[in-house]
DNA sequence: CATGCTGGCCAAACCGCTTTGAAATTCCCG
DNA sequence: CGGGAATTTCAAAGCGGTTTGGCCAGCATG
């Protein structure tokens, strides 16, 4: 059923017809009814096809996740943030397209989504350092937002990002309010954004402290949870081993709790982990009493408030653009006490 | 830049330079190649709304995710099958379109999908007992394979699926033969068929040892941490406690492991866990030694072949459906051992 | 009563590509 | 060298919508 079926069985030009559907004035009310009936009656939906060649919009909206080329991972977050997305997409009537690109052919994916225009804007994930698709996308014309910041990017654009270094910051000086000494931090690859942020975070609150730096407690990897697991053994092996750990991920914390209880530690006593939380649908951080004390942001939040950036910025394409600076909070649980003395 | 202005250019017909870039063999190989550097020169891609409409394809397949409306979890599982499935999309020249759809309106979704026209083909994800999807995608005559079965259909239809009972039933044997008689099942919610197979297995085998199965020792949810842990911790507490659990996630046998630990029991040694292990790209089963014995099947595998069934449906219409039955390896890891004495 | 609006409708052009059917050119062979 | 076949190119008609500009009837205005 097209278009012009519907029209010939109304006794309507398609013209009429189209306006009624879409709500234009100039069509009388009487007629409207009878064309919506005759829709619903037919079960006619438009083609996407030819609206979006007609229109020029296509009602859809590009996730890019990059793959890297070296490490073959799937960013579980991921999943979670565009959950959030879905939800507004489906009610504001967009469709979501996804494209997962390896980093090595990046710039020609992005220029042909542009090009082919099978998209009418852009959600950017996993910003890194030496960012080159902001640049890239700002020349193309193409409506985004970024999941994230890009440190080194000087030109404003479109984000929504959690405030990680706050976060961070507040969590190691949670630690050494407890007596945290030796904080060890298992973050995320730190030519990531986030990662690099939290790394800063954690930084200045030891410096606030006057605690050094120790090298040898500071890892930067993806985080799995083989991951945790091996950083906490090598660190819990060192002579001066860390009381507490720092950790980018749930994933990785139950890592970090593996290894100390390999080593016979009891967490909230013998050792504090303090870890992120994007409160994920399937990993959620306990129930009444969280099983980790964890700076917690909905990344469902953030795919849902991103979305919304994004369909904005679409309809409003002249705007300023949008920040979206989410907070963390510090939730207490159990994985966390006092420095053991000595 | 369209396909006019680069005839134009080029001093062709439309026609010709549409042959010229799409392979047709009525154009002279000289003029082919010189139409092939002016579209890269002029960085020329023809438009995909407008290549839609003409050809009637859309070059984009659909990934319908079910949410239910009860509990909104959105299934971790899923990043690493539709990782998969983008690869092969991305290789045969496909696009990705998500919808994650509320149960109650799922009959209108895919109604609308096909009516539309967006994508050439479906990927069904999570089928459930009394699945109404499959009657339905036949009647609107969408290409599609579900990723799982669904039990009590009739119909014929193309389907990717591991062996769940199989793998079950094994890993029950498995602890049977070590000894074990309490063994626990901690199931995803027995309406997804890959639950109610799991379940199958594990009865099988129980019967087949003439071990009768305790309905207090089966529990049936979504796949959550504190689910496992939660489950496990009741149990436990029984007077008869079970000496091993037979989990469906990696996600939940954590929850598992973190409550034996709790009471004080060690893994492999006082209690056993058999996981099935998704082989997801951040949650690894260990490295040399697994961390869980398990039945693994990589879901990522799936859904690459889950794509290239898709595409060869499309492709092939009159085919007869293809089903893949994908056989999960059992893996012996430290999380087993024989059941202990008394 | 001529004029100007206005509300309701329509024909036709257009979006950018593919594809059909035909025309123009080249080639081959008797 | 002429004529049919093969090769190469093109004009035009779709695909299924939206949108521009115009038509017509009915009504108020001066």
């Amino acid at each position: 059923m097209n278009l012009k079926q519907l029209s010939d069985i109304l006794g309507l030009s398609p013209t009429t017809v189209s306006r009624a559907l879409n709500g234009y004035p100039e069509v009388s009310e009487e007629t409207r009814q009878r064309v919506l009936a005759a829709a619903r009656a037919h079960n006619y939906r438009p083609s996407a096809r030819a609206k979006a060649l007609a229109t020029g919009r296509s009602m859809a909206i590009g996730h890019v996740m990059p793959i890297s080329s070296q490490h073959e991972m799937m960013n579980p977050v991921f999943a979670d943030f565009v959950a959030g997305a879905a939800e507004v997409y489906a009610r504001e009537g967009y469709e979501m397209l996804l494209s997962l690109v390896r980093d090595d052919d990046e710039e020609r994916s992005y220029r042909e989504l542009a090009a082919r225009g099978s998209v009418d804007g852009i959600i950017v994930h996993a910003p890194r350092r030496g960012e080159r698709r902001i640049r890239l996308l700002h020349e193309l014309g193409l409506p985004f937002v970024v999941h994230g910041r890009a440190s080194d990017e000087r030109a404003d654009y479109n984000w929504v990002d959690v405030n990680n270094r706050r976060a961070f910051r507040r969590a190691t000086r949670f630690l050494l309010d407890l007596g945290h000494r030796r904080i060890a931090l298992v973050n995320g690859i730190e030519t990531m954004d986030f990662a690099i942020r939290r790394r800063a975070g954690y930084l200045e609150a030891l410096a606030e402290a006057g605690v050094p730096a120790d090298p040898r407690l500071m890892r930067a990897d993806e985080m799995t949870e083989v991951y945790g697991h091996d950083s906490a053994r090598e660190m819990l092996a060192l002579e001066a081993p860390p009381t507490a750990f720092l950790v980018s991920s749930m994933i990785t914390a139950i890592g970090v709790r593996r290894a100390a209880e390999e080593v016979g530690l009891r967490l909230g006593r013998d050792v504090s982990i303090v870890t992120h939380d994007d409160d994920l649908s399937y990993f959620r951080n306990g129930g009444d009493e969280p099983i980790f004390t964890a700076t917690r942001s909905s990344v469902r939040d953030a795919g849902r408030i991103a979305a919304e950036v994004l369909i904005g910025v679409i309809r409003n394409p002249g705007a300023a653009p949008v920040h979206r600076m989410l907070e963390a909070e510090l939730i207490v649980g159990q994985s966390t006490g006092p420095a053991p003395a000595g």
